[in-house]
DNA sequence: GCTATGACAAGGA
DNA sequence: CTCCTTGCCATAG
């Protein structure tokens, strides 16, 4: 398995329940800023499903944008207003407000280079 | 190594 | 707000 996949896999496994994160952010996290297709790529073919919150990664624009036919976009709906999260009839998130923001310790935990911490912590001031 | 394929993102129409 | 286009980059074949 590639270090890509795992780091996709450890974050995701790290977003707390009733919180979601956009693929951007989660390439971000992975060390890839521009890889956020992959993240998508790599929840769709996971064998690990059960394991990983798969349905707390939606995109930018704050909607569910799955095209999964075993997870479909409204099992993943379902899923998050179980957790607190409202989600609109078209799918529409406010994402602002329930976004995932990670603190130092999480990226320290990501094992990402010291230096692409410090950048993402100036860039994003986290 | 090259091409096609996307659970994406950002900006323009 | 909703489409559409362009840029992106890890994989598969």
């Amino acid at each position: 398995m590639s270090a890509f996949k795992q780091k996709v896999y450890e974050i995701v496994r790290n977003i707390p329940k009733g919180r979601v994160v956009s693929y951007g952010q989660v390439a971000l996290m992975a060390g890839l800023p521009r890889a956020a297709i992959q993240v998508g790529w790599v929840l769709h073919i996971s064998n690990e499903k059960d394991k990983l919150p798969w349905w707390r990664v939606i995109n930018n624009a704050g909607r569910i944008s799955t095209t999964c036919l075993e997870h479909t976009a409204q099992v993943q709906k379902e899923i998050l207003e179980s957790e607190g999260v409202i989600v609109n009839p078209k799918l529409k998130i406010d994402i602002e407000k329930y976004r995932f923001i990670p603190n130092v310790r999480f990226l320290n935990k990501m094992k990402l280079p010291q230096d692409y911490i410090h950048k993402l912590i100036e860039k994003y001031s986290i």
